[in-house]
DNA sequence: TTTCGATTGCGCCAATTGTCACAATTCTAC
DNA sequence: GTAGAATTGTGACAATTGGCGCAATCGAAA
């Protein structure tokens, strides 16, 4: 048990998802093995980060050959807990809640979703993809009931942290949130932010900076 | 001008946005001052990393009171190049890229869909909310035309390196890109991902753990 | 077999990033 | 005016993260 001595970073975590798809990639193309070196051209990264990182979970590769692609994807998924599948709840069904229900690229990597919820009472009972829409009121039972382990929010910004407090308070665990807010949230529950406008106010800066330049 | 002193870190561009968002919220909600400790607070940072990041860019506090509200915000914003509009092309019109253009949320702050690019013949020539979709080959021109410096790829996994390889040989140096792929970029050239699928394959690890666990 | 080029896993060090703690300063209240 | 409470900005330190370099090992080729 090579991961319970030390910690592992959350940022090698969060490295690993990538690493799988590449990885997946390449067996899809037929690769059978290939080097640190070789995955980290890939990914922009180091070969001694991929080396690093993987070592906190195992010795996956052969020396002077490099690591099989199959085999080191299939430990990675089981590491990361993709050898599953995973139930979750899509809360908020406006256009946002419907196109993520709708969005075919869940269902393949193992998260499906099984819920629906709604504040507006005039949408309850509608049907979208199998799923049909509840009122929030619901959402704790159906939560325990169907074993929904990660929410995805989609409702808009003013009701948001009030819906992801109430799912934190059904004991959700992780969350996907669309509202561009910055959910407070205990430490032992996760949210990741899908938030287009931020992504692009991250680039912005050195975009200026090359404009600034450019105009003195 | 303390800011071309030292080089700065990347991880605090990242964060500017976010400080950016709840102060905003903040202003809406007619706060005036606010200490580090409070910011902190919303946004689950200590307050020192709120005042050293700060400190990059200049000082804009008061001891013994704090930021002022809507100075700080300004400031952030001149400091991130929020000052001012972001032309943006979309690139690759199915449903997700139709659903970009018609996203409200954008040009509240200041990033505009000037332009829309589609490979699909059938396609070229149609509208959607001002913007008449064009064929790949007309980029180019399109995006020294029309001050382009931001390109939103929308396009199936298949295509998006290859795109994204033209985009930068026209110049483009930042790219929100939402296919599910790792690009190769130059180092000059900056991206982010917006992908839901690795982001919830971040938080299952640790669901993982908690379940293995529970089952033990 | 033996040799040789390739490549891993990892100890160790370097670089980066985060936090602490405190002098300096501001505001308020009396 | 003065005292005291609050809070910033920053230098020094701590913690985290990344990368180098090499012994160990693998596979291929002769």
């Amino acid at each position: 048990m090579p991961d319970s001595i030390h910690a592992i970073p959350e940022v090698v975590i969060l490295r690993l998802p990538l690493y799988v798809r590449v990885l997946t990639q390449l067996k899809d193309e037929g690769t059978e093995v290939i080097s640190s070196r070789e995955l980290g051209d890939r990914l922009s990264v180091t070969p001694a980060q991929i080396r690093k990182d993987l070592s906190y979970f195992g010795r996956f590769g052969k020396q002077g050959r490099g690591y099989n692609v199959s085999y080191l994807v299939g430990e990675l998924r089981q590491v990361l807990g993709l050898d599953r599948q995973w139930n979750t709840a899509v809360i908020g069904i406006g256009r946002l809640g419907r196109a993520i229900i709708n969005y075919p690229g869940f269902a393949p990597e193992g998260f499906k979703v099984v819920a629906a919820f709604d504040a507006d009472p005039a949408q309850v009972g509608r049907q979208f993809e199998d799923v049909a829409i509840q009122s929030i009121g619901e959402m704790q039972q159906t939560i325990r009931e169907r074993n929904i382990a990660i929410a995805i929010v989609a409702v808009p910004a003013p009701q948001a942290q009030r819906v992801i407090s109430e799912l934190v308070s059904c004991g959700v665990k992780a969350i996907l949130n669309y509202a561009p807010i910055a959910p407070q949230v205990p430490e032992d529950v996760r949210v990741r932010n899908i938030d287009p406008v931020l992504a692009l106010q991250t680039m912005t800066y050195h975009l200026k900076v090359r404009q600034d330049e450019a105009g003195s």
